[in-house]
DNA sequence: GAAAAAGTTTCCATATTATGGAAAAATACC
DNA sequence: GGTATTTTTCCATAATATGGAAACTTTTTC
């Protein structure tokens, strides 16, 4: 969404905020939750353990071990077996971990495609998924271009006015896009925004028909973006990799060669994380 | 490994010591665990998020938020991007949650195959997991005599003394056997009890040629056990199922017939969740 | 460019909150 | 039947988490 020029190297970024003091890492921490997280690892690398069990490996008084026992429950961060009374990790655990390869394992598996579409194209490559009505960008490949598009990681923006939105909002339907944006005001940013419903329902048939999405400098003015959709193991689209750059460079011309490009490119990454797309132009 | 004649209908078994009193659940909780644990679930639910956001939806100041996210950090339970700043899940709650995957879905999905070996030979189903040295019971599917095998689930017992100990040190390997029982000291139980170590790699390595193994009388006197590993799918052998009984129904000229349809058990198992078994018997 | 805004980390006095020993209540073992 | 385990509750104590404010960045705005 930002156009940004800029020559000079950039320096590995460094966190905002007031740096880290010390070198070392003996860190502000939370006795109890330090305790808690211990216990998690020692019951994960058993199946199925008692709490007295637990309280010596652990060396922690059984009333205290049971005190973190019964919060972890409640969270159903563990369970406690029926039958048999012992102690095993439960869905909660399970299904914060799985946020892990949601997140990691996409951007780790998505990189090696997204540089090959940056040298292809020249332009800046972003992944990025929907996150309620933003798109969220969760990581890029920068053009080396002296004049190119530049997002930081973890920003978000308007589903409706980016490519990675637009292709998967098509993906998502027309009933979720309308529930969205029901009650949402949508905001113009430049004279190509579609800031009615009705065209933007329109933009995202044609899209979901031919498979990939256009950003015609729908939020800046002088940049365009082509995205397409990322699949998973049950044929949803759960990401969208993107080239966003300058309108000199990419031209109306290019538009179908680089749509190709990219949709090749989420095609790629859909295998590689063992997804499976629908099938398309016969 | 006991032998319990026992005809009462024993109620579900209810947990051992004190019994919890309330019957709604405000139990005991550590504020700052559960406000942990509910960071985590809001960490996951989102793909990035800044310290600022979580305190914003969590209602925390943050500085609170900032120790919580140290300690989760410290414990690799959560990890903060070097570039954006933002904060993910990370693989300390991955692997924890796998944990889950591992116990619960290994005993879901092998409770149909267990209740049909059980029907089909009348006798108690067990299925266990090596850890260490030892066997460790899971679960099983109990036979309706007046006379049979039990055992708690969670139960431990030495692994070179009980059918599902031996089909899985078979299939570790004799280097792992080895220096599993180099320091530690083999005990009998019975007259049968494989008590030096050259005798027990040489029933192993029957054990693995022909697929399935037997405890004859090693740990209980008048008890054998038929038992076959279970794979995943990396052909590495996870589990196994065995079936336990009195030596006067689980007589010497039935043990082929029930090895078969326990290694049928375990293959149809295998293949529940996903695994592959070694080609055995062309 | 300069100034304001937003964000993260550290510090520290305060009392809220976790702690763990002991007792209670149940089952398991002999 | 009696003893040993095991889990859960209770409660006085002080150790520990807490959160406001300050410090120190980067980013945005004007």
């Amino acid at each position: 969404m930002e156009l940004v020029m800029d020559q000079k190297t950039r320096e590995p970024k460094r966190s905002r905020g007031r740096p880290r003091k010390n070198t070392s890492e003996p860190t502000v921490s939370v006795q109890s939750l330090d305790r808690a997280l211990g216990l998690l690892t020692l019951v994960a690398s058993r199946d199925g353990i008692t709490l007295s069990e637990i309280a010596e490996l652990a060396e922690l008084p059984a009333s205290t071990v049971h005190r973190i026992l019964s919060t972890l429950e409640a969270h159903r961060f563990m369970r406690q077996d029926p039958d048999a009374g012992h102690w095993t990790i439960g869905v909660g655990a399970y299904s914060v971990g799985q946020a892990f390869v949601r997140t990691r394992r996409l951007e780790a598996l998505s990189r090696p495609a997204m540089w090959q579409l940056m040298e292809a194209t020249g332009e800046t490559v972003n992944l990025g998924v929907l996150e309620g009505h933003e798109a969220v960008f969760l990581g890029q490949v920068e053009s080396p271009a002296p004049i190119r598009a530049y997002f930081r990681p973890g920003r978000r923006g308007p589903a409706y006015a980016s490519g990675i939105g637009k292709a998967l909002l098509a993906e998502a339907g027309d009933e979720v896009v309308r529930r969205l944006y029901a009650k949402r005001k949508i905001t113009s940013f430049t004279a190509a925004t579609l800031s009615e419903l009705d065209s933007l329902l329109r933009a995202l048939k044609e899209t979901r028909a031919r498979g990939w999405a256009i950003d015609d400098e729908e939020h800046t003015l002088g940049m365009r973006c082509i995205a397409a959709p990322i699949f998973d193991e049950e044929q949803v689209a759960i990401a969208a990799v993107s080239i966003s750059g300058p309108t000199l460079r990419v031209t109306e011309e290019r538009i179908t060669e680089l749509a190709d490009r990219v949709s090749a490119a989420a095609e790629q990454i859909t295998k590689a994380i063992g997804g499976v797309g629908p099938e398309r132009r016969p």
